[in-house]
DNA sequence: ATTAATGTTCAGAA
DNA sequence: TTTCTGAACATTAA
């Protein structure tokens, strides 16, 4: 499930197409239920034709193409989502392509097998709203302590569903929100007005080590095996998690207690009960 | 053969 | 204002 850094994994990974010319967008055939797509696909393929790709963004979990018009096309993954100019896991679950000129590989795609992505077209001042109207907090790698600090320390919420809140910070999903407490020993019930000053501190540095190991790796497959990099080949990050789906594991860091699940806003937490204090 | 679980985001309710 | 709940889905495990 694409968070920040199996999202910008897709970003590098189709990064060549910077500076191609956009010739027609398309629904590809699939027989499921259509994604999202706004506007509708003919005034989407209108819009976008004979339009050059000036640069490719990510905004939190989401990859976004900045248009020589100034308009913005956003691709939001959601669960299963995938952003490909190589071959996609299957082609039932293709959702939609963009045809290319001036561009080492002819197509960029938009794969989900669950349907719950979405692609949408903004002009420049709707992109900005976006950002202004406060749905969408700063980018996880680009957050300050001082700023994170802010964001998070009055609210009662519990700091590992707080850290699931875009409008906070953005980029961070369940996966990475469990690691990153693991790594600063902070127990993910604590409320955020609850944590210390050192606490915060580490999970500020921790959040920033782990997304961009993450990125290195190119992002968690999980094993499902849904989420892949732009050439449909598995992250590695997985590998790498201490706590993440490993309930009864022995903690890599303390080699004393077993990892733990924990259900907060209907979603699995894990963690080490004798690492991680409130 | 049903049913639960998976996890991101949004709309709408509390 | 803030927080919570259910729905949108497809697939797999139980």
């Amino acid at each position: 499930m694409p968070e920040l850094p199996e999202v910008e994994t897709m970003r590098r990974g189709i990064l060549e197409i910077e500076g191609a010319t956009i010739e027609a967008a398309r629904r590809t055939p699939c027989n499921k239920r259509p994604i999202s797509i706004k506007p509708r696909i003919d005034h989407l393929s209108r819009r976008l034709g004979g339009v050059k790709i000036a640069s490719i963004d990510r905004l939190g979990k989401r990859v976004v193409l900045h248009l020589a018009t100034e308009d913005r096309l956003i691709f939001e993954p959601r669960m299963t989502g995938l952003v490909l100019i190589g071959d996609p896991p299957t082609r039932e679950h293709l959702r939609f392509a963009l045809s290319l000129s001036n561009s080492p590989v002819e197509e960029l795609r938009f794969w989900d097998r669950r349907g719950l992505g979405s692609i949408t077209l903004l002009t420049n001042k709707q992109y900005q709203e976006k950002l202004r109207d406060g749905r969408l907090g700063p980018d996880a790698l680009e957050i300050s302590l001082p700023e994170l600090i802010r964001r998070f320390e009055k609210s009662a919420t519990p700091v590992k569903v707080a850290f699931l809140d875009q409008s906070r910070v953005a980029g961070v999903g369940n996966l990475y929100a469990s690691e990153i407490l693991h790594l600063a020993r902070v127990h993910p019930a604590t409320a955020c007005n609850r944590v210390g000053r050192a606490q915060w501190q580490r999970i500020h540095q921790r959040m920033k080590e782990v997304l961009e190991l993450a990125i290195e790796y190119e992002g968690s497959t999980l094993s499902d095996g849904t989420y892949r990099n732009a050439l449909n080949d598995p992250g590695r990050y997985q590998n790498e998690h201490a706590v993440y789906d490993r309930e009864g594991e022995l903690c890599p860091t303390c080699s004393a207690a077993k990892i733990q699940r924990l259900v907060q806003a209907q979603r699995s937490t894990f963690f080490c009960r004798r690492c991680q204090k409130r």
